[in-house]
DNA sequence: TCAAAAGTGTTAACTGTACACCCATGA
DNA sequence: TCATGGGTGTACAGTTAACACTTTTGA
């Protein structure tokens, strides 16, 4: 027998997380217009079943985190193409599933809203400020195991390291506009840098342009030839009002540290 | 049978680092005078037997990963206290161990000087900057299993964190001075910052004391009281030459982020 | 008596932020 | 024609780093 009370089995769960345009009833004014969501999937199984969680799954005796995150993710979004994971940490606390112990490695993953299909009938993506509430009213957390802590801390990771990193990227399409970029920079850091203040939109204008100019410092100093990661592909798209913007592709490396 | 190919083994593996003073044979003008030393054993089981390896432990059922870690680290080096441990990551190549997959949680740690006993007789502190070589000559790595890799990544999480935290003064004893903690920051950065460069020093000593106000005000606006991170105790102590040096206590979260 | 060690003070460079401004466009 | 969105330029403030100087004390 596998199961016992001396077995132990280890999990990957992931916070993958997207971003969308924020639908009508949810926009305010001085709010972001794009909200930062997280997929979730309601358990079938106990414990916690009938439970919002994140997606989760075994990990197999020659299968690595990376490969269960993906699998797992396939049968939830039918992911198109490789994501950015990164590992966050490993919970380890011998009862955080009452039933047998499982260690759980968590990830964090980012997904540009071009790059995922639909979602299986028991899954569903919230805004991270809107997220469901527990089946149990009155209960100490909002999702089954530790996954309200997992979340928190994925957070936390996300908005922390996009400030020193280029990670922000992964949650665009291959074609972007400034506009663009500094909506995802919002939702993610749920701040306005310009969309509604027009002088924090001229700080970050520039702060993107002495970041892309250090960073093409930086890969000139690495590889030999200056090669800044935002590039103008020539296009121009039409918004709703005002001037044509800039259309801009990204080149480089997520995880390089900018600072 | 608990072993056998469909069954997977979860180890913690730490990285133990503490402070000592540079040996005559190793100092060298213009170096920092204390060295940062990391805690190594010998294996005596396959694989990689006789090989130097991070010290591990299994992680028993009913058992976190933090009891497994003082279980081994009390084993070899006898501690006299709770240390600072930190999860770095967890490592999940399924080949890492080729006799069995083991999933490795690494630590890192850090231990005073003061904090505790003699290492077991299969044990030994080695500066990192010395480490021993590899058994087999010739060979793409020094350690055991993936040991390099994670030696690499935990120093690098330390040199990391010593600038955003206050974790350098979990390697200083009660009582310190000045020069004491930033040999400590010599050590750990290696890098002088003020042993030998003047100049250096006073901006260390400054933005030492600028960092306590901070932290201070930081703390106030918190618990309500300002409670700056360094005291002076009042007494002095006299070094080799020069006239005697203030004495600092340590009071806080070693943990906090300071920038 | 001189070099090493403890400690304080002053100025210059850099970086980030606040603020001002122009152009294009559609309701 | 004016509010909205795209894009650029300037000035001040706070932080960091370079540099200068005094005192103590043992070899």
């Amino acid at each position: 027998m596998r199961s016992g009370l001396w077995d132990v089995s280890h999990t990957v769960e992931i916070a993958l997380f997207t971003i969308a345009d924020r639908p009508p009833e949810r926009r305010r004014p001085g709010r972001p217009p794009k909200e930062l969501r997280v997929l979730l999937v309601r358990r079938s199984t106990e414990p916690w079943q009938g439970w919002w969680a994140l997606p989760s799954a075994p990990v197999g005796v020659r299968e690595s985190f990376q490969e269960a995150a993906y699998w797992e993710l396939g049968r939830r979004v039918g992911l198109k193409g490789p994501i950015y994971l990164e590992q966050l940490r490993t919970y380890d606390d011998p009862y955080r599933n009452p039933l047998r112990r499982t260690i759980a490695t968590a990830y964090m993953g980012l997904v540009a809203p071009t790059d995922y299909g639909p979602t299986a009938p028991d899954a569903a993506w919230f805004p991270v400020d809107h997220l469901p509430p527990a089946p149990v009213p009155g209960s100490d957390r909002r999702f089954a195991l530790d996954h309200d802590q997992i979340l928190s801390d994925a957070l936390q990771r996300l908005r922390n390291k996009v400030d020193y990193t280029l990670l922000a990227f992964c949650l665009l399409p291959e074609e972007f506009t400034m506009s663009e970029l500094r909506q995802v920079y919002e939702a993610i850091l749920d701040e306005d840098l310009g969309t509604y203040d027009e002088r924090r939109k001229a700080n970050f204008q520039r702060s993107i342009h002495l970041l892309n100019e250090r960073v093409g410092r930086l890969m000139e100093a690495r590889t030999g030839q200056y090669q800044p990661p935002l590039v103008k592909t020539g296009k121009k798209r039409k918004g709703a009002r005002g001037p044509a913007a800039d259309l801009y592709r990204f080149q480089g490396d997520f995880t390089l540290i900018t600072k």
